[in-house]
This record gives structure tokens, C-alpha cells and sequence, in this order.
DNA sequence: GTGATTGCAAATCTTTTGCACTAAA
DNA sequence: TTTAGTGCAAAAGATTTGCAATCAC
């Protein structure tokens, strides 16, 4: 049984529709690899070698200010699990992160399966913007 | 009243002789700097530049390379949360943390006030190495 | 003395920026 | 046409590395 997570091209258009954001051929392309399958964590790196391989020729700063746009406009998140590195998760939804220090892989945790039972109250004068649960692992 | 928590000269040299370092004038100086007074969290600009105000010329690169040693002799732990920079944290046991976004600051949760109640298993031929907590806080 | 440690400067790596050029509306 | 978006190359940070000089033992 293969699980499939297609989703059709009209879909990610609309995405980038919805968002405000003009849906250039560059962006286009570069929303097709990121949402047009499951669910995925990419480096501006990796995604830059992705789309030259897949014959869209897109320079390495048009993928760093795509990726934050993106994050901006809420359709990616990012990921801060190595000094020096981003990454970006197409999983926008509540949920944590195993962390593979040697490889640099990096795996969901469903929100469910990590419970913060007890909180301390955000600093006096701030809230609470975002819990980041990290587990790494070796092996 | 004050908390002190101000740590005798002898008892960092010794610290480092337990940790297989030899004690040079620079790792000394530094090691005064992290570890002679309350628990602190630095980047290796910071003490780079509190050293050099401290009469204690050390260059950056001596800096890195101290601060990884002494990570690694399990004298700090690092704790990345901000990507492209990197923090050192002279507190080693177990304990999460408050990062203000905009300003950069680091604050320590005492391990106490974070109860994870679950956590997911490791994935198969892997075993949990360390859990971070990052509270992201603003305003 | 001898091997570990340091400083410096250069290299590396990731990310950002300025600006002329191109493409979407 | 008009404005947003792109590519490139250069800049900006953070970190690392190579190697000769220096220091602890």
C-alpha cells in the first residue's frame, strides 16, 4: 500500500493565490516541489539543487527570499535545530521535531505524541509566541 | 540582599585540570570569565570582546576554539536558537529555555518547570540524546 | 626541548543586499 | 505600462583552518 500526498497543480496555484503572492514562474516552481507532494523539510540548499535538477533554473537568492516569503506568508515554518543552518517545514501544523545531529535529518513528532504538561508564565511583559520541543538523537 | 555566586581562582583551575586541559593563560582567563561568577549564557563574540576589555587579549578564533573544548569536556553545553549564532551555556544540568526573538536574550527555566508528560518513543537503531525546550517569547 | 596551544589571516559557508533586467498584471 | 520579482555578483556574518610563533610542562 503507498500512501500518496499528490496534489494537483491547480491547488498549489491557488496557494500561492490565496497568500498575496504573485505567482511567478520561479515561485511556481518552487511551491510545486514544496507542497505538491507530502509533507517535507528542506535547506535553501537542498531546495536550490532540486530545482536546477528538475530543469528550473532559479538562483540560490531567489530561494532564500521564496523560502521567507513563504514563512511569512504562513506556508512554511522554520526550523532552527543547527547553528548556521535553516530549515523549512511544509508542516505548518502544531507539532515537534526528532533531530538527527550526524545525518541532519529531520522528523516530525505528530503534536499529540509530545505532552508539555507543566509551563513556567512567559517573563514579565512577554507572551509566548512558540514552544519548539527538540529531541535529538544519535545512532 | 545579594545572590553571590562568586567561585575562587583555584577552583577553576582545578575544573580545567579535571577536564584535561591544560591551563593557559587564555583558557584560564575565559574560563574565569564563564565560570568565576553566576551561570551565564555567551556567544563567542561577547566573550571575545569581554575578554579583550578585561586586558585579556585572546583573538576570536582562540575563543571557538576554546568554547568547543570546553563543550566538549562537558564544561558547557551549546543551545542553538537562533540560526547563525550560536549560545554557550555555563549551566549544564538539566533545564530549558525562554529566547526573546527580537533581543536576543536567553533566559534559563529551571528543569523543574517544564514537565514533559509524553514523549515519543526514538526512532528504530536510535536512542534520545538530549531534549531542548525553547519557549519563544516577544513583546 | 617538545608537543600542545595560540594568533593571525585567509578560507569557507550560509545568508543578505543592491541594482539593472525581466516578467506578470 | 507599471510594479513586483529575479539574477547576479558582491557584501556581510559566523565559524573554521593552516601554519609559524609561543608557551606549559
Amino acid at each position: 500500500m503507498t500512501i500518496s500526498c499528490q496534489r494537483p497543480y491547480r491547488e498549489v496555484l491557488e496557494r500561492l493565490r490565496m497568500s498575496g503572492l504573485r505567482p511567478t514562474r520561479q515561485r511556481l516552481a518552487l511551491a510545486r516541489l514544496l507542497f505538491g507532494g507530502c509533507d517535507r523539510h528542506v535547506t535553501a540548499e537542498a531546495l536550490h539543487s532540486e530545482a536546477v535538477s528538475a530543469e528550473v533554473p532559479v538562483s540560490l537568492a531567489t530561494v532564500y527570499n521564496t523560502l521567507h516569503q513563504f514563512t511569512e506568508a504562513g506556508l512554511l515554518r522554520e526550523i532552527v535545530v543547527d547553528a548556521g543552518r535553516s530549515y523549512f517545514d511544509t508542516n505548518t501544523a502544531d507539532h515537534h521535531h526528532f533531530f538527527h545531529e550526524r545525518t541532519g535529518l529531520l522528523v516530525d513528532i505528530p503534536g499529540a505524541d509530545v505532552v508539555l504538561a507543566q509551563l513556567p508564565p512567559a517573563p514579565l511583559g512577554t507572551k509566548i509566541n512558540r514552544v519548539d520541543v527538540i529531541v535529538r538523537i544519535e545512532g
